[in-house]
This record gives C-alpha cells, structure tokens and sequence, in this order.
DNA sequence: GATGAATGAGTGTTCATTCAT
DNA sequence: CATGAATGAACACTCATTCAT
C-alpha cells in the first residue's frame, strides 16, 4: 500500500530546493556565464518550464539564491554568537565560523563571489541582506566605544577581517596550499592586529 | 630609409586596443555574462570577423585582456618602487599605489575581478602572472628576515594587504561611502598591523 | 418548489461570461497572436485549467466567441426591424442600428474582424450564422421583385452596405476623423444611391 | 564551367525576396497567429537567423512586407492611370485595376487584410502609404469641384468604393460563387452610383 | 588584413494542454 | 466544479564562429 503524504500536484519544496541546488552547482562547476535556465533545470531535474512556477525568471532564481545562501551564512557565523563573551573573543569565533562556512561551504561561497562580481549584484537590497550582521556591526561599535578597536568606518574594519577569509578560503584566488589549523589562527590574530587599537 | 607619414602605431594595434577597450568597457556595462563577441565588435567599431584576425577565439579575448591588465597593474604598482627605502615605506608605496590604481582604474579592475571569479579564471598560467609581482614577495622576505613582518605564508600576508583594497576601492563590493585620504592613510596603517611582528 | 437564494445565473454562467468577456478585450488589446489561453484565463481571474471545463479547446474558446457575438449583432440590428414600413426605411433603419452596433461596440466588432480575418474564420458554419440575418435578405429581394433595388446577387448588395460600414466605424482602419452624425446619414444615402435602381 | 555572377556571401536579394514570398504565403495558409519566424524561415529555406541578417526582428519583417505589398498594389493600380480621361473613367480604370489586382493577388490581399486588422497595424505610418493614392484622392477632389461627385470626406467616398472590392474579391468573406465578368462590371456601377452627385 | 553574410546550436521564456486532487 | 502544478514543444531571438571574397 503506497501513501502519499504530499500530493502530487501541489507546490513542492523539493523542487525548489532541487532548483536552488543545481543553480549553486552549476555556476560553480561552469561558471555564471554558461549557466543557462535549460541546464539548470536539466541538473535540477525538471523541465524549464517548471522552473517558472517556482521562480519568476531567471535573474529571480540568481539573486533569490544569492539572498538564500546570505542569510544561511549569517545564520551560521552567528549561531555560536555569545555577547558576554569579551570582545575579542566573539569576534575570533565569528572568524573562525566564518572561516568554517567558506572552507566547508565552498560552492555556496564561489556562487555569492560570482554574483556580487557580476552585475546581478547590483540588483540586490544590500540594506535588506545587511540586516542579518547587524549584531556583528554592534560588536565593532562596542569595541570602539570601549577604545578596543580603532575608530574607524565599520565598512574599513570589515574590510580587513573578511575579505581575507575569502580569499583564504578560496582556492579559485589562493594560488597556495591548503592552510594549516595553525596557519587558521594566525590568520584571526592578523585580522585583530589590523582592527584592535 | 622608411618615413612614416602615418604614427608609428600601425592600423593593426589600434584595431587590438580598440577590442581590448571595448572588452573591458562592455564587460563593466553589461558585465560577463552579456559581453558577446558580436557586441564587443560593434563596440570597437569592427567586424565580428576581424576580432578573430587578433584573437584565436573569444576565450583568447578575455584571456588576454585579463593578463594585460594584470601587467599593466604590476607595472603601476612598481613605478616608484625603491628597494633602498624601508620596508613599511616600500609597501606603504606599493599599497598607496595599487589602492590608486584600483580607485582611477576601476574598469580595469572590476574587469579582473569578474574575470578571476568565473571558470575563466582557471585558464590562467598564474604562476606566469605573480611573476609580475615578485619585487613584492621579495621584500616581504626580507621583511620576514629582519624580523619587522610575521613569518607567514606570503599568501597569508597578501591576504592582508590586497583584498582589502578590492573592497574598500569597489563600489559594488563597499556598499557605503566612499572613502577620505585620512580613511585610505588609516587603512594603510591597518594593513601593517595585520603582517608587522 | 425550489427556492433560490443566489440569483438565477449559476456560478458556471458567471465564469463563462467573465472567459467571454475576457477573450474580447484581451484580442482587443494585445491582438489575436498575443493573446494565449494563461492570459484570457488570468483577465478572466478564473485557472487556465478551468477554461477547458467550459469550452473544448482555445479554437471552441475564439469560434463561440464569434458565434456569440454574431448572434448578438443580429439581434441589435434587428431589434426595431419592421417589415411593414417601407423598404428603404427598413434598411435604413437597419444599416444605422449596425453603425451604432459597431461605433458602440468596437470591441465586439473588432474581435469579429480579426477573426473573419484569420483561418479561424475557416472553421466556422457560415450558413447557420447567416440565418440569423435572413430577414435582411429577405427584404432585399423584396426590393428586387419590386423594382426598387437592382437585380443582382444579395451578395454584391450587401458588398455596398456592410463593408463601408466596418471601414467607417473602425479607428484601425479609417485613419481619419470620427463621423459626424450628418456624415452617417450621407453614408447612408451613398448605401442606398449603390443599390437601388 | 561555372561562372558565379554575384558572390557567394554579399548580400543576396534573392533571399529577401524568398523571405518576402514566404511570409505571404505563411500568413495566408496558417494565419499571421501561426506564422512563427522559424516556420518563415523554412519556407523560405534560410535559417531562422539568416533572417535577422535582412530585418531587424519579426515586426519589421511584417511591417516591411505590408508596405512593399502596399506599393506594389498602388502601382498596379495607377499603371493605366490616364488623367486627362473623364472622371467616371478614370475612377472606373483605378477601379477595375484594383479589383484585378486583388483577385490576381489574393495571396498578397489577404496579407495585408490579416495585417490592418491586426495590432501591427497600428505600427505603420499611415500618412507615409496613403501618400502612394493621392493621385486617386486627387480625382475625387476633382469630381467634386465638377459637381460630379457628393461632397463628403474622401473618406467616405473610398469607403464605398474599396471595401466592398476587398468583400467580393476575398473568398474569405464572400460565402458565395465567384463573380463574372458582368457582375464586375455591375458592382462598379454601383461604387460610382454611391459616389456620384 | 578585413569583412558582411550565413548558420547550427543555443538563449530565456511562454505556449496549449493535462493531471491529480 | 475548479484548481495549481507540470511539461514537451514551440516561441522570438542571439550566440560564437566560419566562409568566400
């Protein structure tokens, strides 16, 4: 006796996520530009058509998976989010976090690389996705308030702890060696150098 | 004896810089994606057919637009190198001066930029390319040596110093306001913090 | 005894009339080619599933459409149609009912001659829908045996009565000003000065 | 021996010619709906994008068909166009030839039917094809400076003189037998009978 | 060297229709 | 009766590249 505990001809979750992974597989395996609607759907599994009941175009299923994969980010670098914790020490597990997400997530982190490289990024709320490290933003200004971190525009201090994960982290820039655990936490202390006071 | 009535750059290198500016000015426009052969042509004011008199195929275009720019970069940044300065000097010049390059060149480098995060960026002999940027390595050697700079991986110490620029100099990566000459000096000084023992 | 207490116009009457309505406006506005079954059923706010409850297929949609409208133009033109006057005021009366058929129903009329005007017009039954306007012919023979209208084939007459009329009355054809209503009752003298003897 | 008259690659005018004739006859067969550029394509025996070498998209590729068609009809019309006859012969001569053209040409007629009662219709520059009749417009102006002709909108008068051609000329609308030769002759009678003071 | 013409293969998207519920 | 989901086939159009000149 079969039963089915979802019809089969209602909305299905599964083929939107069968959608989203076969977009972040593909761009990452052949790049934005060959990624064409009829190979994603092919990866995916479904007709073309199909993708249009789930997606309102193509630049829908680019920037929707764009924000997708943000928000998991965000929800994995703060998970172990602890505000007692004395500053520097939240800012070191948000690195190391962070550093874990890109090292471990390496096809979600290439795909958002690609989009914000591509003009697909300027179609994005960055206010919006910004939200969502909002409480990393608050840590900084503590710092700051505190004389820990140096007075300066959030925006140079990220520059100096994030961009490096990125390009630590990603072999397509990293024309080097894997990083060693220990190379790991020089890193963070050379991220903290350039931000402390 | 041969007089030259007409410039010395023959009518063969304007067509090549006119594709290789079209190249660049279309990809920032429409980016990647969008920048077809036929487009890029008509943007250099030439026939389809003649872009393959210069180039072997469009893979070939991009390519050697990347590496080009890569050069030009390299020899930007090494201008007033001065191997007699000391180090912090040296590299606060490199530094100031890449920052400079990025910031009046963006089409250039947001052109590298997509370029090194999509498959294209695989195709490159990058060995070939930091061959360009050795001057640098070499004084961060000699940095390690003297014991002014952390003894790291050079990628890790480049991680430091270049990506930060890409952000901070890149409106479609820094969504924020531009950045002051007393902002560029600070980042600098935090650069050096992150790779000073 | 049955009581309703919904108005006598079933659900179902309701949804085929808003599909009707829904495929002239739509053919109106965005042309025969444009118009597909997902944007009738849209305009219609009813699922394209449920056009095919109603009708066969998107042909039965457009040829009942036609069929519809047909029928109503008849019975406008022949609403005040009384065999006892004079045959002249008959078809005067006629010819200015169709003028104000077409001048208030553009839409109507319009939808009728992009149909006629295409292979669906092939499809139709032409001898049930010309039943509808047999008075009409009848009158004009009536005229013939009287002497008062020349002796031709009915289908010449009716060349001189109703095809100036869709002319005069339709906007994408008559590229020129609206008509007056002296200018109608000329058109009509010009109708008659064509037929009669 | 084989001697090419033209090259095998400039552009050729008997392939804009074939997609003309192919496009025509598409229309009339399966309609402006089904006529899809790929079917054109076929028929002419070109590839669908040989057609984009010779017009811009599948609206010019109408657009220009209507209106060569348009001229081509003004010309078979006013070929025999004698000024200097009376004025119930020349319209009779304009008359006669338009009503040979569009049952010699029912093919082309058709088309330019399907295209006025068509959205496309409304991208033409009615003024630029109406400027091809004005020696017709001419005439009726004339007649009615005589007094030979009613005083009404040239509008009007064409309206009894050119739809009903296209009426008893197009099998389409004519549900009857065909016309002869005297039935021809008779409805002309009929168009000056409508026009005439 | 330089080109416009030409195209098979592909693009993103919509089509008319069916299906299970 | 009414529906949203699903799709193969088609849509208009552009692609990178080749060819004859």
């Amino acid at each position: 006796m079969i039963v089915y505990f979802r019809s089969m001809r209602t909305r299905d979750d599964e083929k939107k996520e069968a959608l989203f992974k076969a977009t972040v597989k593909l761009v990452n395996e052949i790049g934005f530009v060959a990624s064409s609607v009829s190979k994603i759907a092919k990866q995916a599994r479904v007709s073309p058509a199909t993708l249009y009941v789930y997606y309102k175009n193509k630049e829908d299923l680019l920037v929707s998976t764009y924000i997708d994969i943000k928000l998991d980010l965000s929800q994995a670098i703060l998970s172990d989010f602890d505000a007692s914790l004395p500053i520097r020490d939240i800012l070191k597990n948000v690195w190391l976090s962070m550093f874990d997400y890109v090292a471990n997530n390496l096809e979600y982190y290439k795909f958002i690389e690609q989009f914000a490289n591509s003009p697909y990024g300027d179609l994005v709320d960055h206010q919006a996705v910004e939200q969502y490290f909002i409480p990393i933003i608050n840590v900084l200004e503590r710092g700051i308030e505190q004389k820990i971190i140096k007075a300066v525009d959030r925006h140079i201090l990220a520059a100096f702890m994030f961009p490096p994960i990125s390009y630590l982290a990603n072999p397509r820039l990293l024309h080097g060696p894997e990083l060693s655990p220990a190379d790991i936490e020089t890193a963070f202390t050379m991220a903290w150098d350039a931000i402390k006071l």
